[in-house]
RNA sequence: GGCGCCAUAGCCAAGUGGUAAGGCAGAGGUCUGCAAAACCUUUAUCCCCCGGUUCAAAUCCGGGUGGCGCCUCCA
């Protein structure tokens, strides 16, 4: 299978180090507010990857940590730490913030069918990890200390671009807002491991250390929380393609000082989701979360549809009219796998599963190809074969694709079924089919203008009229 | 200023040298008293622009233009 390498800049064949294993690493949320439909892009393409590694036959091991602590909003510690400005914000403690964020991100995800990873670590729970790693980088004089703080200095490494071929004299420090230099460093792309002279008098999570109380830096979370449960060899990390630089760049620097060989082969990083302005953000335009889609009346799952349908390494435009497009796409598509659950299902044509199933396989090979992925799935309904071979085939891509297509076209017809099993006991029922009756006796009469009236006055009660051949059927919305 | 990603129909999008998949919307049709649903048919002489390589380019190369991202909050 193809994979692109942001390492490389190339896609590469996926090798894993241990044949039929793969270690997987995933930058997790910091937790000091609800995650975005732009943050969720990344967790859904990323459980795509998950989920069709393990299809592809693979043993994978998934990691991802929770930033509970140590996410500044500037790098010289001058700015808020983002927990401790959620707390104050929401006037609680930095712990329950973090708890009630975490618990809101996984229930998101829960609502987007994504996978919660083998291992879920908080950066609170490894600080012991951080401060042995740092004092290791210490010793072999890849960190040093300067006004407190312990720095890793990035002059020490043949190499510290790895993403980008920057220049370090070309690099601007303070094109945002907000953002200085920190004049304790030694080279300008040198970054904190510990913190200990905080400028924030009241930040609540301290930890003693060798060089003082304090806390840890944001990036050494991610290498030691890998590196503790995967070991000193990795194979895939995922993570938004923001945090390539410095984030991930920073990650590799410290991770191979510490290992001292090649820490990780493969680097995911999915693509940004913008709105017509630009990248999509909490602090600017409408704040989209999943909640907020759902009470607009979308299931989560259009979204997920919405984000399949694109390619991880493209930018996606996020618009109502887009996720309206996927909306219909997969009401149909639920609509066509009902319509098969009620077909005879017959005997599974295994030469034709085979067929459907290369080149769904074809597709997610082709470096996560979702796109094409989907379109797969619409080759099967169309495909000239039996219910029970369509079903199979929808149900085996579904392991990868979670939509919930078998279940949502099951709940579909086991409601229709219901409606009509309890017909007879239920009186808004009775009054339908009561005024379905009219209704043809009216049409008989040719007096259509009744017939229409008790259309409309059903359709303003939510109750759908569809006209066959064999007699009216409905549907209660 | 430097670095990177991207550019295909009204919208989303596939395509990795051999003559433009698929989805949504639109149009026409079947069915219907009409409508809805469903089904069938149809929708880019051309892939941002200009050069080049080649028998052959949306695909490769060079140069533009435009959009987005990163350069210490971000997925």
């Amino acid at each position: 299978m193809l994979l692109y390498n942001s390492l490389t800049r190339k896609r590469e064949e996926f090798v894993p180090n241990v044949e039929g294993k793969v270690s997987m690493y995933t930058c997790g949320p910091t937790v000091y507010h609800y995650a975005h439909i732009g943050n969720l892009r990344s967790y859904i393409m990323e459980d795509i990857l998950e989920k069709y590694l393990r299809y592809a036959g693979y043993d994978v091991t998934r990691v991802m940590n929770i930033t509970d602590v140590g996410h500044l909003t500037s790098d010289a510690d001058t700015g808020e730490d983002k927990m401790l400005k959620g707390a104050k914000r929401e006037k609680k403690t930095v712990l329950e913030i973090a708890k009630f964020y975490t618990d809101a991100f996984f229930a998101d995800c829960e609502k987007l069918n994504i996978k919660t990873p083998d291992v879920v670590a908080p950066a609170t729970t490894c600080i012991d990890e951080f401060i042995r790693v740092i004092e290791a980088l210490i010793e072999k004089g890849y960190a040093y200390e300067a006004g407190g703080n312990i720095y890793f200095d990035t002059a020490k490494l043949k190499q510290y671009y790895v993403f980008n071929d920057f220049k370090e004299e070309d690099l601007e420090v303070g094109v945002r807002e907000g953002v200085e230099e920190d004049s304790n460093k030694r080279n300008k792309a040198d970054f904190v491991l510990w913190f200990t002279k905080s400028k924030f008098d009241d930040q609540e999570l301290k930890w003693d250390s060798p060089w003082g109380v304090g806390y840890p830096g944001w990036h050494i979370e991610c290498s030691c929380i890998s590196m503790k449960h995967l070991g000193e060899y990795l194979d895939i990390h995922c993570g938004g393609i923001d945090n390539a630089f410095p984030h991930h760049t920073n990650e590799i620097a410290q991770s191979e000082a510490f290992v001292g060989h090649k820490w990780c082969n493969y680097w995911f990083h999915v693509h940004h989701l913008n709105t017509n302005s630009g990248k999509m953000s909490k602090s600017s335009g409408e704040f989209l979360t999943v909640s907020l889609l759902e009470s607009k009346g979308y299931d989560p799952l259009v979204y997920r549809l919405f984000c399949l349908q694109s390619h991880y390494r493209k930018s996606l435009v996020f618009s109502y009219e887009n996720l309206d497009n996927a909306a219909i796409a997969y009401k149909k598509l639920v609509a066509k796998i009902a319509a098969l659950l009620k077909e005879e299902g017959g005997a599974i044509d295994q030469a034709v599963f085979d067929e459907r199933r290369a080149a769904f396989c074809a597709a997610l090979d082709n470096d996560m190809n979702t796109s094409l992925g989907v379109t797969a799935l619409y080759d099967v309904l169309k495909a000239k074969t039996t219910p029970a071979t369509k079903l199979a085939l929808i149900a085996d891509f579904d392991r990868v694709l979670s939509l919930d297509l078998i279940e949502t076209a099951q709940k579909q017809k086991d409601a229709e079924d219901a409606a009509k099993a309890t017909a007879s006991d239920d009186p808004f029922i009775r009054e339908i089919e009561d005024m379905i009756a009219k209704r043809a006796q009216a049409k008989k009469d040719k007096n259509y203008a009744l017939a229409d009236q008790i259309r409309n006055d059903l359709a303003a009660r939510g109750v759908t009229l569809i006209d066959t051949p064999q007699g009216t059927n409905y549907q209660i919305n």
